[in-house]
DNA sequence: GATGAATGAGGGTTCATTCAT
DNA sequence: TATGAATGAACCCTCATTCAT
């Protein structure tokens, strides 16, 4: 994630061995660091369940245990809260796919890594209303989308269409559809979160179980029974 | 679309044999239904746009070309406004896959003929935007996204899980996959209608090429080249 | 005062023998004129009192009995309402002065007549606010003080001038010292609006005694005992 | 400049013969006098520029080189720092007026010298801004304008009127004009300071030779083309 | 029914002031 | 003494909703 959407504030990293005068600033730094922190985790609690317009700065400043004018001295505005809120939850996520998708294991390991990956690092946490967030705002937030595609997405594709072309040349594939589009590799992780915030309740969907499958057939694998 | 989720203001059917005052009675009923889709289509509009929370009436009487208060003549408030142009939107779709999965035609047909259906009545068409509506605003709409299940999704569902069956029954598959994860056959046109709104302009699907190969993938089906 | 700062909302002229709609559109039209006016007298008190950014436009609506938003149904935002209430008060008085000068009666009529103007249409009115509010937030208002300068001032020196050179032509006056600084033609006024605002509760101050003394000096004229 | 507005935190002049804390203690001092005084300019050129009620506190402190809080060390309040801003400016100025008055060189001269203190000491300083500061916020401290006229316009006045009676003893003006209204003598500096923030792009004035110009009308006098 | 002026609650943002360090 | 992060009251402006015409 080189390129950032907006600098943040720096914030430079403890180090052993610093001055007094560096630990006070080290100390200072790291209050306002957890600050940040807890202002962006409330204000993804607000956005995901209101939406980036209906959410209300008062009550994320509630939620971070902060004064509202506060917001405003770590974030420029809603919007750029919004934005750098979507960044500092993504920012770790794509290198683990990236060195997923990277590694020489068989396929079929690597694609059950993935599952394990989304359901662990997405799925199972907050990054999965992140996602729907981008979902839901992105097509208003232009920046964001962009930002997404070209730092996340496109990144994840090209990962990923590298690891299949070598694929293809194995013989662990029979085709290229999957490099025409690898974009069907992700359906199963979008259907499965939009599931989940639309229908769960009425269908409770089995998220690992369901992207087995998807992945078998996708790769035209079959599987024993689950 | 039995159920209405919430009562529209009456539109008596405009029949033959009436009187003149009720032929004027038509007539300013039949103006008045105009008026109810002018401003249902233009709500569709500045909803896609801007999302529920961020459009403005205003906008939706100008584009509709009416004041702002007759909104109100015909709906309750702005929530009621939005959930009452979903069915608006939706209603007339649920049909089209119902008959074409009720056929007895090959099962490959059949999805080709549903490729189409989405195309030509969803994608190409506004409904698009009513599908992305569903996704974003959804979860803060219990009311319609529980409508969506029950009378759309769950309608679906069980047709295509009646015909998977037969389908299976007469080998035409080879295992109860589908059934049991039926959603996986939506996974495609939801991430068609997602990548069209946030990534197309970065990078474009050819959404049915996607959804052709998605399909022949989910049935283990070969098809020669495109 | 031809060119507006600002276009204001059409104020049609009621006229004699219109339709009932023209009427109606009239009264709809003239009560909307009215408020209008509420909403710029009650500025303009708002803004003497406490200045420009201090005014709150809550008083503002409060004072004028109407709604805070009506407020902006008729101004853009605060500073339109400040601009188009300078304009509002100023536009009548610079034809007074301006017909005033135009006239062939002697210099020292014309003085009188002038000082009579600024008395009753200036320093015992309101206005006599207006001009400590170009005073005083002008500089922060360089379209205002522009408008001010080009559409009062400039009118009033050109006039002055004009008169002027045809008194030294005539004789009545002895040189050009005024055609060059008719500046000083104003600066009795300026004093007593100042001093009136800032010290009159300590020294009040005759105001038209002061200006006559103060003309009879600039003209280097006589007169008897008052 | 007996009477103080707001007792000022003291600041005991340094002496000879201290001991060395006594000097430690009077390095302290000078440099918070100097700091003081650094926050006392940044106020007048912020105060200036937007304004009492909009100029930021923020912004005089970054421009004074300290910390916000800082401020509030040296003064008590926003209102504080306003008034005593003008006191400080306004100190060393009076007794100028006051001892050129005094003299008894010829009226003539008293006047150029007047016109030149005016010039050199106010209208060619930050004082000017001083003055338009009393004007434009005047209104709205009343404790400041009574200051300003109690310490400083009384002052002047008196010294005026006393220097105008013996002129008129000894016959070097005519009448009791100035006598009765000697606010006329301070005309023509408050025209130029107003000029100067509003007009002076569009026209620029002379105002040496305004004022020239100005008191020999004001005491009727003849003068050499200039 | 239709209009659009009027309302006023609500929310984003600013900034004087405080206070822990 | 000096700092500047934190506070929260205040204020401008928007916009869903109402209602007189």
């Amino acid at each position: 994630m080189a390129t950032a959407l907006k600098k943040a504030p720096k914030k430079p990293v403890a180090e052993a061995g610093r001055t007094i005068a560096a630990s006070r600033q080290g100390a200072r730094t790291a209050k306002a660091a957890a600050r940040r922190e807890a202002i962006l985790d409330a204000a993804l609690d607000e956005f995901s369940a209101r939406g980036f317009a209906a959410a209300r700065l008062d009550d994320v400043a509630r939620r971070a245990g902060v004064a509202k004018g506060t917001i405003y001295l770590y974030f420029k505005d809603k919007e750029a809260l919004f934005q750098e809120l979507i960044l500092f939850q993504l920012s770790p996520v794509v290198g683990a796919f990236e060195s997923a998708l990277a590694s020489d294991l068989p396929l079929a390991t690597i694609v059950d890594q993935a599952i394990e990956i989304f359901i662990r690092e997405i799925y199972g946490t907050h990054r999965k209303e992140v996602m729907r967030l981008i979902i839901s705002e992105g097509p208003r937030f232009p920046t964001l989308a962009e930002f997404y595609y070209r730092e996340v997405l496109a990144r994840i594709l090209k990962a990923m269409r590298a690891r299949l072309a070598r694929a293809l040349d194995r013989g662990e594939i029979a085709d290229d559809v999957l490099i025409r589009f690898p974009q069907l590799l992700g359906a199963a992780s979008v259907l499965a979160v939009i599931w989940q915030g639309l229908f769960d309740r009425f269908e409770p969907l089995d998220v690992r179980a369901m992207m087995r499958v998807y992945f078998d057939r996708l790769f035209l694998r079959a599987r024993g029974p689950t």
